[in-house]
DNA sequence: CTGAAAGCGCTTACAG
DNA sequence: CTGAAAGCGCTTACAG
């Protein structure tokens, strides 16, 4: 009774099923008659579409699936909200995956979801799929990827410009006067593409004012999270040469995790040590210190992603593929200008 | 291109449709040369199998969705990856929907979730849906809530105690010498039944020692986010009275806000006000002060969701409905026992 | 306004 | 080991 299908309700109805189908979907004009019959009959036998048959045979879902790395990473959920809500004005569902960086979870997201029918199309995050592996898929997939196209990509990208962030970062530090800025968050491996740009940025800001960087306060972390920024402080604090008078950390997690290491070692912030973030999560503008931080546009991110999704989903010419820029901005708080 | 189908394949590969099924299966033995062959068509096209029709043809899709108001309230992302985590060890993906809190998206997703055959299985985590609301359903569906079944229901519920929770919190502050503790995160309308079970503990610890609530301590707020507890907080410290010795808030978010607020205004915690919160989300952990929280065993959850669901998948009998609690115990940190 | 029928892309008894 | 064929539950020209 759980799965009467639309052939048990015109049985029922005494009508053909193309009539059921009509009355279900609001089609064509269906007698007044006619109607409450059939509509009595969905009712008694509990009937709803099996929307595995109707997709298969209308060639699409509705849905678009946006495939994560980790969603208690707040960053991520909180782009979820975005991309949620901006699918939605398209009349988009949007399913979210969270591959906890797993290559193989990745992996088979994109083949399942982009080609496999199942997801008229899919955004993706990647974390442990390098843009050279993603480079070798055919990019015939309605797939978007979220970060910077790094090498050669058949995939359109949606990316804030991390360089220029973390430049921006790094001199806000440096206009205060701090001269022993660590950076942390640095991921120099295949896949740390992101962390690696922001590194950049931070080298480059030093270099615009002629300042050498002290590469051992360039300080990698396995993850962005809380406690790896908490265990990379206490290591910063630990050095024989002093601590640093600011720390610019890839994400706001890391950059919360170093301010707990720093109260509860006696620190002041930014007094003593000035810190900066990346991302602007919630958490940041309730903290105390409230956390300065880059803000990257996540609604605009959201909005060019699901755009270009679904840009791509109809039977228009296909674009080439193209690598969209969204705003960011510097967002001052306590944590480097005082209370 | 793109939608090379079986058939296709079949006729490259010069083999009929079912030879290519099984060797895309992996099933039954083919003949190594015939299996070359038909690895070598399915390259060549870019085949991958449509899983809608797959699907369609074997009834079931090995996606389970967890439905929750809001991804970007840690409690939901942190239960989000226990989900994940236990409906792998049974094989299936976990799909994830945010409503929130909207009543027609909730209806719309356990519609088109549990019955409409794209998911196998939903759990649920309600918001503006009441119990009521679910009571009405016939209870068919293979579908498990999350919360403690209030009124009558078809479903399986799994929850912790709500009341006993509140209750083991609040008596911490009466422990503790507190006299006059506000309870932060009333929600006194038909939806709010989790709120009001922890709002009934509340009362009931103060009943078990003889003392009267203060029932201008017991604050509503509209939902559960950092700025609502911050402005609760803020409302209570203006009373003429003066501000309480302790406070009660219904999640994290609500005392994180909250302590945002009396830090603020310098009252120091625990000394001039304790806090506790309800969650024990990472933030809490990585706080100054650090929260004092009940801690819901969310694993536990998870563990007992996803089991209840796959146990209704199978063919056996089908059991009545049950409501499974999940542990959950009081986690002593700075902002109750100072630091 | 409504029927009979084809077909979406698979899987899987049934034969051989 | 492999084919020919039915059918999962829908939608939708094509007729009437």
């Amino acid at each position: 009774m759980a799965t009467a299908r639309l052939r048990d309700v015109a049985e029922r109805a005494g009508v053909s099923i193309r009539t059921v189908s009509n009355v279900v979907n609001g089609y064509a004009q269906v007698s007044e008659e006619t109607r409450r019959r059939v509509e009595k009959a969905v009712a008694e036998l509990g009937y709803r579409p099996n929307l595995l048959a109707r997709n298969l045979k209308r060639g699409r879902t509705g849905l678009l699936a946006l495939v994560v790395p980790e969603l208690d990473v707040p960053y991520f959920s909180e782009l979820a909200r975005a991309v949620i809500a901006e699918a939605r004005t398209y009349g988009y569902t949007v399913v979210i995956d969270q591959t906890d960086g797993e290559p193989d979870r990745e992996r088979e997201l994109i083949m399942r979801g982009a080609s496999a029918a199942l997801f008229d199309g899919v955004i993706l995050s990647p974390l442990s799929l390098s843009q050279a592996d993603l480079a070798r898929r055919d990019g015939s997939d309605p797939l978007v990827l979220l970060g910077e196209r790094i090498a050669e990509s058949p995939y359109d990208h949606v990316a804030i410009d991390n360089v220029a962030a973390a430049y921006t970062a790094t001199e806000h530090l440096l206009d205060l006067g701090r001269t022993r800025i660590a950076a942390v968050g640095d991921q120099p491996y295949d896949t740390g593409e992101t962390a690696q740009l922001r590194t950049r940025g931070y080298r480059d800001a030093h270099a615009a004012r002629g300042l050498a960087v002290d590469e051992s306060l360039v300080v990698a972390t396995p993850r962005f999270h809380r406690s790896d920024g908490a265990a990379a402080m206490a290591a910063l604090l630990d050095r024989p040469d002093g601590p640093p008078d600011a720390v610019f950390c890839y994400n706001d997690l890391l950059a919360l995790g170093a301010i707990r290491t720093l109260l509860t070692r006696g620190l002041r912030i930014p007094e003593d040590v000035a810190v900066v973030g990346f991302d602007d999560i919630e958490a940041g503008r309730y903290n105390t210190p409230t956390l300065t931080t880059i803000s990257p546009d996540k609604a605009a991110i959201a909005r060019l992603a699901v755009q270009r999704i679904t840009g791509r989903l109809g039977d228009g010419p296909q674009q080439p593929p193209v690598e969209l820029w969204a705003p960011h901005r510097l967002e001052i708080r306590e944590s480097t200008a005082g209370s």
